[in-house]
DNA sequence: AACAGAACCGAAAACGTTTTCGTGTTAAAA
DNA sequence: TTTTAACACGAAAACGTTTTCGGTTCTGTT
């Protein structure tokens, strides 16, 4: 096990200085051919790389971007995910993502450890139990630092910094509008708590559709679930109570466990109800029927995300200058509506 | 934005050497009560954080792992890295995730990039396009190296290193011996290119499973394709010619598909044709009908190659020794088997 | 009063780079 | 032959820590 060669193992062999050797390798026209040669080559024959950390510690800059989310094991998450990491490789950055496991306490440690020179941005969502608090001190910590954050997705609207959205309330609107102009008129929505601000933001806009369609709103076609089995539970309390001819669910997850119970009353879909839902993940896509989806191009947050990082760290934006970039959603009508 | 306060900062203020305030802030007895108390306070007021990367530097460590997969959005590698984080987390460690998008290059790069002291230790599964080209000169270097790295599920035999693997062969066996037993006797398997080792192993186990139950190899059975589209084609021809009543797919993508073909020629899941997938994914849980699965217990994989390569970095293993653990399968069985 | 030992603190080296500045050598210009 | 400038290289500081070693000062013991 032969620890890497370094500058100064070099300088020995070949008896010069460190620093020539330094100079060498950068091809610097202060050495000469005959000597940049040499040490070229002797640094190819050991293999010689740079020691990243030591860069790091000189430069106060690791080329590092964190990525702090609440769950991996999700399609919108990972596709985020991907869309950084494009956008960070091409700049000569590598991406640490750690996960919050939807908790407070796991988000506070993971930022801290990693602001201590780690990394030199943040990319983030929020975790839930983050949202119920609402204690941001941690973003606040690490923006009074001077360092640069972006938020996605699930943001903290009086933090300030860079965030990158969706139209949320606006994509629910066009979802549950097209329901209605194929003929829906008892349209239920399956949704999260309030304090999960999407959630929130979807209800709204399926307020809105309703409201300029003249459809009176119903409080008993509103389920606000938190969970797989409450959902279930929810749906089929739902169907039993109520006459439905469209679903509208604030993620993918909720609209297949509907879909499930829509089919066990013996409905068909999308004959009797249409089921729109949100998120395009791999469920909706192999569904059976193929689900009908807002869409919410993840890679492409994620890559506006890393973009916009990249520029606060490259210094192409002024730091004190905060955008809000929202990404346009798309509805992918498949199977589920008529 | 101001930078963040250090060691020889908080000396100038206290009036005290540096040695002093690194002692004071570790609770040294070398250092009078009183010193301390001064000194902690104020590196608690103006919010003092020890820079990582001075000390991974000092150090010679990062406390970072560094995990290289082909592909984040898939169910089974979120898995893994979620088990990696777990361990890693609990251990001090980091993660650092980076993605080699299937391509030989990329995952070259990668390796080359974090392996200059910004990680310690490697876990990784192989790119599609490195198996095929069986190029592996960069693990060799790393663990030349000195870097310990932990290979799982798409591992190159000829490396020495920790593995962790699943008993691909045994599983596929099961699974298909679960057909058998169920009366199925035209068992059809959907799987990929020989060049990916776990398809082949399973392909074997599949073989394996028919000669033990005295049932004919048939060629026309065995279906191999490498994308959505190709399998869609494939399966469809495979139903128009061939009686079918049992399908072993690979993966859970495979198995959906082929599902979808299934219904569409009206036949029953599972009283006409009995189905098993590999992975279980999101999609397995939630399809229509729910498909039997093997499960490979990604999660417990990322925990033990995580536990392998930190018991390497902690010198509870000698560095010359090489395990290769075989994580149990277990078959799920749903509502798409008899 | 002399000395031992404890208590407290600082200087300096080290980790592996990069970069500025200075210095000695050589070749060209006067 | 002397002056100048180009050329080639090295010393040293810096990034922010940790740790060893040594040096004072003070307390208590003979």
């Amino acid at each position: 096990m032969k620890r890497k060669v370094t500058l100064k193992q070099i300088a020995k062999e070949l008896d010069v200085s460190v620093s020539t050797v330094s100079k060498a390798l950068k091809n610097s026209t202060e050495i000469s051919q005959d000597t940049r040669e040499k040490v070229q080559a002797f640094a190819k024959l050991y293999n010689y790389r740079p020691n990243n950390i030591a860069i790091s510690l000189k430069n106060r800059q690791s080329k590092n971007i964190g990525v702090i989310i609440p769950e991996i094991v999700h399609h919108f998450f990972t596709q985020v995910i991907s869309g950084i990491e494009n956008v960070a490789n091409s700049n000569g950055y590598n991406v640490i993502v750690t996960l919050s496991n939807e908790s407070f306490e796991r988000e506070v440690v993971n930022m801290e450890t990693l602001a201590n020179g780690s990394i030199d941005g943040f990319i983030m969502s929020l975790s839930k139990e983050t949202q119920e608090k609402g204690d941001y001190h941690h973003l606040r910590e690490v923006v009074n630092q001077g360092m640069p954050l972006v938020m996605f997705d699930r943001i903290a609207e009086e933090i300030y910094c860079d965030k990158v959205i969706i139209d949320d309330a606006q994509a629910a609107y066009n979802a549950v509008n097209h329901l209605i102009s194929t003929g829906c008129k008892k349209i239920a929505i399956i949704t999260t708590e309030d304090h999960v601000s999407v959630g929130k933001l979807r209800t709204l806009g399926y307020r809105n559709a309703l409201q300029d369609a003249r459809i009176p709103f119903n409080e008993n076609l509103v389920v606000k679930v938190d969970g797989e089995a409450a959902c279930e539970k929810a749906v089929r309390h739902l169907l039993k109570y109520q006459v439905v001819d469209g679903i509208f669910a604030v993620n993918e997850l909720f609209a297949i466990i509907a879909m499930r119970e829509v089919v066990r009353k013996d409905l068909k879909i999308p004959e009797d109800v249409s089921v729109i839902g949100f998120t395009d993940g791999i469920l909706s896509k192999y569904s059976n029927p193929p689900l009908s989806t807002v869409v919410q191009h993840g890679y492409e947050i994620g890559m506006m995300a890393g973009q916009m990082l990249i520029d606060k760290l490259e210094d192409r934006e002024p730091e004190d200058h905060y955008r809000t970039e929202v990404i346009k959603t798309s509805l992918e009508l498949r199977a589920t509506t008529k």
